[in-house]
DNA sequence: ACTATTCTGTTCAAGATTGAACATAAGAGG
DNA sequence: CCTCTTATGTTCAATCTTGAACAGAATAGT
């Protein structure tokens, strides 16, 4: 098992990652933002105007995260959940002039860690980590929207 | 920043990590199995005998995060923690006989994904993508064992 | 138009994870 | 021998995350 070049690469893999997500928590601290608000913020810079719901997708995480996490950052004034009028079930999310700011910091402070341990690698290396993690991500969102989606065979 | 290669690539390091941990999360519940329970079986295999604070320096999480978890395996029947002699402080952990062959099933199965995930890539780049996940794990530790020395992490 | 299904966000209870504060044991230095 | 410091494991409260069950809005099929 541990002669398994595939299964010993993967857990360095995983390894990496967790330190990764450790060390940018620790980072994150001074500005009172937690890794997934971070993940939020990031998304809503570039797609203003997604849904809770979108937005879960992206993430890969459940609806009720969302549901949970967002009130929050509407006290603390970083994002805005306006209702959409063309559907009243969908609520629209916005980053407030405040989410921005703080946004563009926190945004700073993760391009900081990555550029530093990505700096480990040459850009070919680099490059290819991305594509072989890309390659991993399509397989497994193929896989699974095969599952649960029934209506996905119609199309 | 999207247009940052380091950052581009770093995110869909991050996004397989998620994807392939809940695929295995997924695949574990029949065996009513968490990540974290195989985390730990996974290591008491190869090395038996640990304390409670080795295992949970080479898993990179808090002590009192084994002292949740451990109990609950020992009521279980799959660990047995037994006090050291040498170390009145320590608890060694073992695999009971029940523990070895459900951490025999659950390896199976993560060996499955991990083996289906990689096999996307060539030989050649399953290595490099580990090369370069092992020089971060290597760069982060380093950086931290300075702060607070602890870390000895080996695999 | 009408019913059934799907999709939105919410609530709630359960479990995971953490960090701080604690108690006890071991080790260092006087 | 006696402190002072460090290490091990535990407790506890706070927070994150999830999945199931829910209510209301939109959509499809008839």
């Amino acid at each position: 098992m541990w002669s398994n070049p595939r299964f010993r690469n993967w857990v360095a893999v995983a390894r990496a990652c967790h330190l990764v997500q450790q060390e940018l928590a620790r980072q994150l601290k001074p500005l009172d933002l937690k890794t997934p608000h971070l993940d939020i913020m990031v998304n809503l810079v570039r797609h203003p105007g997604m849904s809770q719901q979108d937005l879960a997708n992206k993430l890969f995480v459940g609806r009720s995260n969302m549901t949970m996490l967002l009130p929050q950052m509407e006290k603390r004034g970083l994002v805005e959940r306006r209702p959409d009028p063309e559907d009243k079930r969908a609520l629209r999310l916005f980053l407030t002039e405040e989410g921005r700011a703080l946004a563009e910091k926190a945004i700073a402070v993760q391009s900081a860690i990555v550029d530093d341990i990505m700096s480990l690698s040459t850009p070919e290396e680099c490059e290819q980590v991305g594509d072989s993690m890309r390659r991993i991500v399509g397989h497994l969102v193929d896989r699974h929207s095969g599952d649960a989606d029934l209506t996905e065979a119609a199309q």
